[in-house]
DNA sequence: AATGAATGAGGATTCATTCAT
DNA sequence: GATGAATGAATCCTCATTCAT
């Protein structure tokens, strides 16, 4: 029983809970007691660390995004052509690590709540622009006008297949997201070498 | 004082009233009492005819699928072709009418009941089955073996889209929706056309 | 058990619980569940009437204050000469209804509270205007000059009475008060008609 | 880093710190964390040195008390007349040092306590005594019968300028406090020289 | 048909206090 | 001597739901 520097180990058991119970429970609508417990801990003690429970929930959806961008770093690390860091990009967004259930229920619920808290609005804001500039770098030497527009497509097909798997009851199905988006991609460049 | 007939009356108005009072605070996190004074009847009333918040949220998300339903029967009136009939579904599900700031937000808020609810767990089944199978009974006679997948794709992008539209802050772009998702449909067939 | 027109006849029990178990407790620290019980309803329905515990709070104090307002004109009703009054002031102060520990208690804890909350200040210094201006009215005629600074005195000397009794153990001793008060006043009137 | 005779340091200073978050705040409901932050020290230290939070509140209220009870002293030394000294009690009283916004509001949330707490009952009961018996010892040679009255009014008349004081906004006046008192003080002596 | 009255069951948050180091 | 870690007990407040009228 280490009696100190508790509190990084308490912080990120906490958070680490928070996401589990959200994908458990699918909705935010957690309890502090809930995420405490599953964290092995009093819900006084998240309190003392956290300070509310919302600051608990942004920390998680901000561990999500965290563990999203490292990923999608390490993707694209080694990859010479724009195609190759596009599919890394679509890699990586359907990964077995960040394609999971409770990760995905966790996704959906933060983004109703951007409806609501700031904190949440702020962070889904910085994914998506952190996102947009990934596709956009890769895309504007192939595409030049129509670069902007394809790269809210390819997000907006991201997401839409994020919240479709939402509805699922089998396990998410990584493999078919990833070919459907790669093969957007793929027929787009088809077109732009023919024409 | 009317003494009769006030069933229907009542349910219509408490389900508007859930549906402007979820898009309002954008979640699902309203009370009874909340959608009741917005109906100009008391909770007490609401649940006498509904019984529970559930059903009266069930009964919103219904009429939403019900509206949704209608426009994309309409839309595809009359139309001649394949290609006419899938830009059709495109404009009906970004019409104004339906991909408006309070509808997307209920609409989200479903999407993260489902996760808990049968009820709203089934009613979005049915309306993935009914996208789905509009869009095949289009794809099929163009795409042959790639028809289940592109269908696939086109339903995520639509629901990307409404997803993204959550983080705006600007009125929603319709327009931009239809202009990126008809490209990519238009893209395809050039692709089929071609080779 | 009636079933309509019970919020006159809540609020008024949930005020007067207020004021019974800040005396009984002797301090402003009690729960909304204790005066609920007191009062026989649920701490759901003190804040359905009320809306939250200061609010509570706040009615009670503001009722001791009518309370006493309203023996203060009936005491000087009917009254003659400037002196009849002053006494009659005096009277009010410390009568039986006034003069009780848990009014005294409450009283008490209400300064306390002034402190921090606006609408506790506020209550006072309204309490603290009708005091001194009742007084300045009977005084002037009487001390001209002197008037300001003799009424502040008196109404020091009230409140300080007030404020004693509270460490006392035994039963209040309004009569002991109202002797001290009237001798202070009478001394008053003797050296101006002397000198 | 002394390790010895930080007891009486720590003790001081957790005392002092109470006092000033009593002012500070304007009520007994500080916590003991505050103190303890506010003496710079760990809130666990401060029951490590005290027992409870009570004893800390104690403590607070028994040092105020001795602070007054030196200055009266002070005050009184090398006056030669029972008049000089009732002045003299009265400047103590009032004195900027004593006579301050935290000091009242301490010395108010302390009359409150004095409803609760057994200590800080017997504290506030010591320096009525204390008070009365100062007072009384002037009083008997000059007024004889009333004597005992006049004292209780004296000193009702101090708590009262103090209590009403915790209502302004402003700067405490302890000098019209003084004028006041030292006022009715002199009225008495001249009736008596006269009658 | 409609509602005011009423409550039980939580849920976030606070805090004095204890304990191992 | 001193503290970070930890919690149980309370407290305010909310809300879906029930019921008598």
């Amino acid at each position: 029983m280490p009696k100190i520097g508790m509190e990084p180990v308490r912080r990120l058991a906490l958070v680490n809970a928070a996401i589990s119970e959200i994908g458990h429970r699918g909705s935010l609508d957690v309890t502090v007691t809930q995420i405490a417990k599953r964290a092995g801990v009093s819900s006084a003690l998240a309190h003392h660390y956290f300070g509310s429970k919302e600051n608990i929930l942004t920390a998680a959806m901000w561990r999500i995004l965290a563990m999203l961008a490292a990923d999608l770093r390490d993707a694209q690390h080694g990859k010479k052509t724009p195609i190759e860091r596009l599919h890394a990009i679509v890699d990586a967004s359907f990964s077995d690590r960040n394609f999971r259930p409770d990760v995905i229920a966790a996704w959906l619920a933060f983004y109703v709540s951007a409806q609501t808290s700031n904190d949440a609005h702020r962070l889904l804001k910085v994914y998506h622009r952190r996102l947009r500039s990934n596709l956009l770098h890769e895309l504007r030497p192939l595409l030049a006008a129509d670069a902007e527009r394809v790269a809210e497509t390819i997000a907006a097909l991201i997401d839409g297949f994020y919240i479709r798997q939402a509805l699922r009851t089998e396990a998410p199905d990584g493999k078919a997201a990833v070919v459907a988006t790669k093969a957007f991609i793929d027929d787009l460049m088809k077109r732009e070498t023919i024409s």
